[in-house]
DNA sequence: GATCCACGGGAATACACGGATG
DNA sequence: CATCCGTGTATTCCCGTGGATC
């Protein structure tokens, strides 16, 4: 809703007739209806839950693979799809072929990244179950609870929840899931997804469902698709996005990211299609290894501010003069100090870097400076063109 | 009046370094 | 020589506050 926004906006600034045609095409945080070259993973998922279509409950499954893999892009498309066709909770009686009369599947995706707590655990299932509006505020977390296992109890109803992105440092891990779903007394089972290896994690899983990350064609098909429904055509050659490809080393994530920022670069400096120097100062701007856009852009506004103005400043000063800069900014309203633990903070959960400086031999404990680890090309623009994130 | 959650200040703690101490 | 100490910074951690919502 939030992207498509934009991209209107875009639309009708640009008249869709320079470079970019449609932004959401080829952004790195977008997911397409039908996902390209992953119906291996696809089919997979749907063993684990084809108990769910007839109507019982599939075992809990884990998820897992790396980054711009195509993880969120496969889940969120599929339950998408179970949750139109055939989730009944939706679809009138009797037009398509459901098993059991009567029987309810719901399908619900949710984000871990904009569901931090159990709280919105519990309201982004329910939204995604139920039309009605679900409080935000003002009610306790377990009011909520007693909602969801209401909407649970009713005969024959039951729900399969996916929960992307765990264990990341903004969100819970999958034993905080399993232990927060657990004191829900009713029929649902959960699809978690995350990038540690099944071994790793504090929970046993009846069944799991490892995706790996692109081989190169899949990766040149990937890009190639997208180029073509995002940008005018032969914006970019087959040379230049077999070279992203490679170059992503069969994260997605990040050759779209490269792509986007390639394309908006050669859109400011007036070109019509791209040019290998574009190429090469938009994949200067996706550091490897990538934080997720979505995980930025899933931060609190006032972290993004801070994060949006970092980009304006030099980067050579230490953590604290950064901060000094940032906060004397007029679109910022955050003193100094504040501004300086968000940078800790966010260097700490990855998102920027710390990097130490070395000579200039001062008092006291040396400063460091922070370096952004995330695409900043394509983060400033989606940052710019919306807001409320 | 209850409740969730983002905010934001500032206290507490960690670290680097040189010099003093045992 | 190893350890402790003081000083000046850098970094982390805690917790009350208030807006918004029900």
């Amino acid at each position: 809703m939030d992207i498509k926004d934009r991209i209107r906006r875009r639309q009708r600034a640009t008249g869709a007739t320079g470079l970019i045609r449609e932004y959401e095409a080829i952004s790195p945080v977008s997911h397409l209806a039908e996902p390209i070259g992953r119906s291996s993973t696809l089919e997979q998922l749907l063993d684990a839950l084809e108990p769910s279509l007839n109507g019982s409950l599939p075992p809990d499954t884990y998820v897992w693979g790396p980054s711009g893999s195509g993880k969120s892009a496969v889940i969120s498309a599929l339950f998408d799809r179970l949750e139109t066709h055939v989730g009944s909770a939706h679809t009138p009686i009797g037009t398509t072929t459901r098993a059991e009369p009567g029987s309810r599947t719901s399908f619900v995706y949710v984000n871990a990244r904009r569901a931090k707590t159990e709280f919105g655990l519990y309201r982004s299932i329910l939204n995604g179950m139920l039309d009605e509006r679900i409080p935000e505020q003002g009610v306790g977390t377990a009011t909520l609870r007693d909602r969801l296992e209401d909407a649970l109890s009713t005969p024959r109803k039951q729900a399969v929840v996916a929960v992307d992105h765990l264990g990341e440092p903004e969100t819970y891990s999958l034993a905080d899931l399993e232990a927060i779903l657990a004191a829900v007394d009713g029929s649902l089972a959960w699809v978690a997804v995350g990038r540690d290896p099944p071994g790793d994690l504090a929970v046993d899983v009846p069944s799991t469902v490892h995706v790996a990350a692109y081989e190169r064609h899949g990766l040149v098909d990937v890009l190639t698709e997208r180029a073509s429904d995002g940008l005018s055509s032969e914006a970019a050659s087959h040379a230049q996005i077999r070279y992203v490809a490679d170059w992503a080393a069969g994260d997605a994530h990040a050759a779209l990211a490269a792509l986007f920022g390639a394309a908006e670069l050669a859109t400011d400096a007036g070109h019509d299609r791209l040019t290998d120097a574009d190429i090469d100062s938009a994949t200067e701007a996706v550091p490897r290894p990538s934080v997720a856009l979505g995980r930025v852009l899933a931060l609190p506004r006032s972290r993004q501010l801070v994060l949006r103005e970092l980009l304006e400043v030099d980067d050579s000063l230490s953590v604290d003069e950064t901060a000094e800069a940032i906060a004397s900014r007029r679109t910022v309203d955050l003193s100094a100090g504040t501004v300086t633990r968000y940078l800790y903070e966010l260097a700490d959960a990855g998102i920027l870097e710390r990097v130490t400086a070395e000579g200039d031999s001062r008092l006291g404990r040396p400063p460091s400076r922070v370096e952004p680890r995330f695409p900043t090309l394509v983060f400033r623009e989606l940052f710019d063109s919306g807001r409320e994130t």
